[in-house]
This record gives C-alpha cells, structure tokens and sequence, in this order.
DNA sequence: CTGAAAGCGCTTACAG
DNA sequence: CTGAAAGCGCTTACAG
C-alpha cells in the first residue's frame, strides 16, 4: 500500500519532454525558461499532480519552510505570535511548522534542534532558558530570530516587549487607582532567577516604579509547577485585610488569581489584578482583566519579516522593541470605591 | 556567516575510522554492529557534536517526524489534542510538527500537502472539510490518522468522539435541569452543510434527542465570520422573555453566548448555556462553562499510537468512537429556582 | 534558452 | 560484523 511510488521531478520532465534541470527552473520560478518551455512543464505538473518534494530540495536549496519554536502550547500568548507569523508568510513560497518544547521534559533547545535537523530555512523561537553562545553557534548555521532577548546578539536578531516598561506601567495604573500596597506575583524560574529574561525584566521594572513611588516591593514568587500558583494566590489572598493591587508575571497566573479572588467573594475594589500578555480571554466581559498588551500578533509579523530579511542575506543583527500598553478592565478598580456588594 | 558547513555523517567515519554505513547503522539502531565499533562511533557523534539531516534521512528512510495539521490556532480544543500527541510521543525518537491552517484563507488540504511535502512519517488530521477520496489517495502514500471523521475509512484511520451522543446528553442536561426550549446555535459551515461533520452529527443528534422529548428544535446558524457569532447570540437573547437553554456547536461559540447573556445582565436560571469540548477555559470559576468533554488529549494521544501502528506496518484500517461526557458547571442552571438577583 | 552531470547527506541492499 | 557502491529527488554550476 504504502509502496506506491510519487511523481518525481523526473515523470514530469519525461511528460513535457525536457530536462530535470528545465523543470526546475520552473517550479523555483528561475531565470531563464522560454515562455513555451514553462507553458509544457506546468501543463505536465497539473496533470500528473506533481509535487516537489521538500526535503530533497533542502538537500541543495530551500525547504521553503519556518520553523516556529514555543515553550509550550497551553500559553494563549504563542497562539498570537504563531497567529502572526502564519499571516506575514500568506503570499509566500514559505509554510510554517511548529514545534512545540516538551513541558514536561523542559528541555529548552531540543525543539530549536529539532526544527534545524529539519533543515528550516530559519527559526522563529521563543525562549529565555537557552544560552546566548549556544544560540550563536547555531545562528551560525541557520537564520534565526528570537522572540523576548533583551539584548542584542551578533549573529542573530532579536524581538522583544519592552518589559520593563510594562511593568511600570502596570504599577502605574494601580498606583492611579489608588492602590497603595501592590505585590508582584511571578515565576521563578530557577537558574539563578535568569537575569535578562521577560519575567526578570518585569520585576526590575516592578521594583523601579515602586521604589519610585516610595513603596513598599512585595514578591510572591512561585514554581513553575502544577497548582503552585493557585496555592500561592490563595495563601496571598488569605492574609488580605486591607486592599492590594496585584500584579501576575503573566495572564495565565492572572487567571490563578482570579480564580483565588472569585473562591474568596472578593470584589476588583478589594483585590485588583493586572495580567501581562493581554491573551483572547482577558477581553472575555466575564474575565474582564486588565492586562498589558505587549501586541504578540505584531511580534509574530515582525519576526518572519526579520527572519526573511536574513534568508535574503542580510546579516548584521537586528533589535526591537515593541512598547507595551496597558489595557484597563474590570479586574482592577479604586480601592476608594467600594461597590454595592461582593459580586459573588 | 550562513555557509559554515555542518557536520556530517562523513566526518564522524572519519574521524571514528569506520565506514559511512557503520555509521548510519550506530544513528539508527540498526542490527549488525559491534560495541566497539559502537562506542567508537558515538564517542566521535558526541565529540564532533554531530546531527543527522532529517531531510537526508527522509530521501531513503524515515525523517521520524510525525506531521500534525490543525485547523487553527485559536480553538484551545486543538491544543488538547497536540498535547496528547506529543506527550505520547516522548521516549520515542519521533518528533511532532504542527501545520495551522490558514485561516484567513480557508485552504482545507494546502497544509495537509505542506506536510506531506516535508516528508513527516505519518500525518495526524483534524479536518472537516477535505473529502474522502482526497484522503484516500494520500494515505496510499503516507500513514493518515483522522479526527473527527465519522466514516470508517479504507486506507487510513479515523478517530471521533460520538457528537450525536455529546449533544444528546447535552440536550438531556438542560431537559433535567427543566428547560423545555433549547436552542442549538451552530456553525454554517456550507458546502450543503456537509453531512457527516462532527458539528453536524451533533446538529443530528440534537434533533433526534428533541423530538425523543417531544420539544421543538430551534436552530441558530451561524457564519463562521468574526463577529457573526457573537451578534448572533445578541439577537437570540434579545428576544428572551421565558427561560431558554442553549447549546453552543463549540466553547468558543459558548464564550460569545456567555458574553452575551452578561450583556444582558441574565442569569443562568434564565439563559443556561452549554459549551462542547471542554476546553481550558469553560473550568474556570469566572466562566463555569457547562461543557460536553470529549476526550482532547486523549484523542491525541490515541491517534498518535494508531499512526506508529501504522508506520509499523498496519495496513487494516481503524475506527475509533470516543464517549463523550456532560460536565455541568454554574452556567447552566435551572430555571425554577431563580436566585437572589442577577449577577451582573 | 536548454540539458548533462555532479553532488547534497543520508540509507539500503549486497558482498565480503 | 563491516564496507563499497548505488541511489533517494532534487538544485547547481557549467557547457552548449
């Protein structure tokens, strides 16, 4: 069954009696074909149905493929950048593939691996776990642009929200609100707490503004493990007397704090929460977070025209900086003004 | 900068002092080879840091890559199905890609292709919309496995959860609850409403369960335009004057409906609403979603071990119907017991 | 403009 | 157990 043999670059150039290297050149639309020659082959490609195979084309030349790594498929924030990515390439020889890293196995560069053994044309990737000289080394080999480094490579480019910004902006808003106590609940993400990383830039951005303001910083930190950070938006919430703004490393955490703040009957006005990733279900009227917005369907766009940028040969490094901004709901609200009731 | 040449399976021959083929043997775990030869090969895979090409693998044998095509990237219930599919994937040298289909261009079979073209061992699929005989003949080349095809299939294998069933225990849910009018607000999804569907199955089952309790089925097509949905919800509560129980096709239909009947300031005693997939977000206290889980990660997870089956040599096709269950939560309700106020 | 030939990096029979 | 040779389906210089 599956034995039968596909239709080769060879069946077609036997069809439309030319050359292998004629029919070639038409299906990589090169220089160089009479408009004859061109009319025959694709009369013979239509027919037979052929399609180039990719991976003997990457043998030689391109595989006309992107490949998208993310840390995990569960992050509604990737689905935005992959969002992106797909509709920046529509119009394009060039389809995408993703490979999501194994959460449960963290192994960081084994899904960027996995997209260069694949002979990708270039990688779009997401992480802040993998080391700068290990991305070097393989930037070498294969254009490549990282989503969230906040600095700038030699060999590769890179995209990044302006983290720290966002935070203070975050701790603005609730600062606004009237917030006074205003606690960052975020991921530790081990190693030394990777300086340099979006969640690490957050928390300078957090501890600047509220040193700024005169405030008090207050960090939860939580691992990155099932269940984790609800017990800790719950342990947090439990010790609430008076009013807290808090502020979560991102939605997904958010979400676990809501969760927390609605198990307790607490009202906006009594706990404020600010998400960071404005993900589809922060807009949700019965979610309603407020959330900074670091516009992950722009990141995505920016890095395949980055990234096709260097596959058209272009090879000093790039870096960006997307400004975030924060989109107020009703997740955080004055303290000043108590509502009617709890909602419930 | 791009041409460093990589290591190839000639310099570890090289530099191991065996033959190309000894090798290619070591890489694969093939018989024939002994351990010292073995350890001499690895010992210089290791120090040369060596990576097979996966497109050089694929010319002659396999590029252990499994292909997986999605519909879109925005359904959460798809991202059940890639984590079960790669979590059955670990502790196997295969390595999954995921192809989204273009959206915005509505090209059912285009990514399908894209990963056939790339040469994966087998391809996993989630797709309404490309007919039989597409299939057929692809799966002549390349291992399929199916989601959400009701059919048994000839060359290929087909993996559903029971839709007439999932809405039947839906409607039998809000009947129980006391609800006498359900309404089923589904995706038109054209092409003569393709019969066969998993949304039309559940359209079937729906009407079977309806007339079994001798209620009137009323049904509310929507475009699958952005917007439609959500206006079409609108215009259905508008005209609410006595309880009504609501059957979303899916839980991103359920959110538009929830996001309405909270426009509406309407309680669930009033507008009870009833999701399909059960997808992340439908648990969440805020949103409560009713939802009719069908086994996502499962259905990964299954369909992966049915595509090594057949990358192994299985050629008997199969067919598997998973049994779906009604998860109730708060957003559906029952209409006698109307509660203190509406919750806003 | 067109084609014959070499070669990309592997695996696969086939000898030894 | 080990290796030399052919070949997978393309693209790429290079002649013509």
């Amino acid at each position: 069954m599956q034995t039968e043999r596909s239709i080769t670059i060879e069946d077609v150039a036997l069809a439309a009696g030319v050359s292998r290297a004629a029919v070639s050149k038409v299906i990589r639309d090169a220089y160089g074909v009479s408009p004859q020659m061109r009319a025959r082959v694709e009369a013979a490609i239509n027919e037979l149905g052929y399609r180039p195979r990719a991976a003997a084309r990457a043998m030689r030349g391109s595989s006309f493929t992107i490949g998208v790594e993310i840390p995990t498929v569960h992050n509604h924030f990737f689905s935005k950048i992959i969002d992106g990515a797909t509709t920046a390439l529509v119009d394009t020889r060039y389809q995408v593939i993703i490979a999501p890293a194994d959460p449960h196995h963290d192994e960081g560069p084994q899904a960027i691996e996995a997209l260069a053994d694949r002979q990708v044309d270039g990688i779009v990737a997401i992480s802040s776990r993998v080391p700068q000289t290990w991305l070097e080394k393989l930037a070498v080999r294969v254009p490549l642009v990282m989503i969230g480094r906040h600095h700038q490579a030699e060999h590769y480019d890179t995209l990044v929200g302006d983290d720290v910004l966002g935070a203070e902006l975050a701790v603005q808003h609730l600062f606004e609100l009237g917030h006074r106590r205003i606690v960052h609940l975020t991921l530790d993400e081990g190693r030394g707490a990777a300086p340099g990383t979006p969640h690490m830039m957050r928390v300078v951005g957090y501890r600047q503004k509220m040193a700024d303001l005169g405030l008090e910083p207050e960090i939860v930190w939580v691992k990155p493990v099932q269940g984790e950070s609800l017990q800790a938006a719950r342990d947090l919430l439990s010790r609430v007397d008076a009013p807290v703004g808090i502020l979560a490393g991102h939605d997904e955490l958010a979400l676990e704090v809501l969760q927390a703040v609605a198990e307790r009957g607490l009202t906006a006005a009594q706990a404020s929460v600010v998400g960071y990733d404005d993900t589809d279900v922060a807009a949700h009227p019965m979610i309603s977070l407020t959330s900074v917005n670091q516009s992950g369907t722009q990141m995505g766009a920016i890095a395949v025209r980055l990234l096709l940028e260097r596959i058209a040969g272009r090879t000093a490094s790039a870096h960006e900086v997307l400004t975030p901004r924060v989109m107020a709901r009703n997740s955080s609200a004055s303290p000043a003004h108590e509502p009617e009731g709890s909602h419930h």
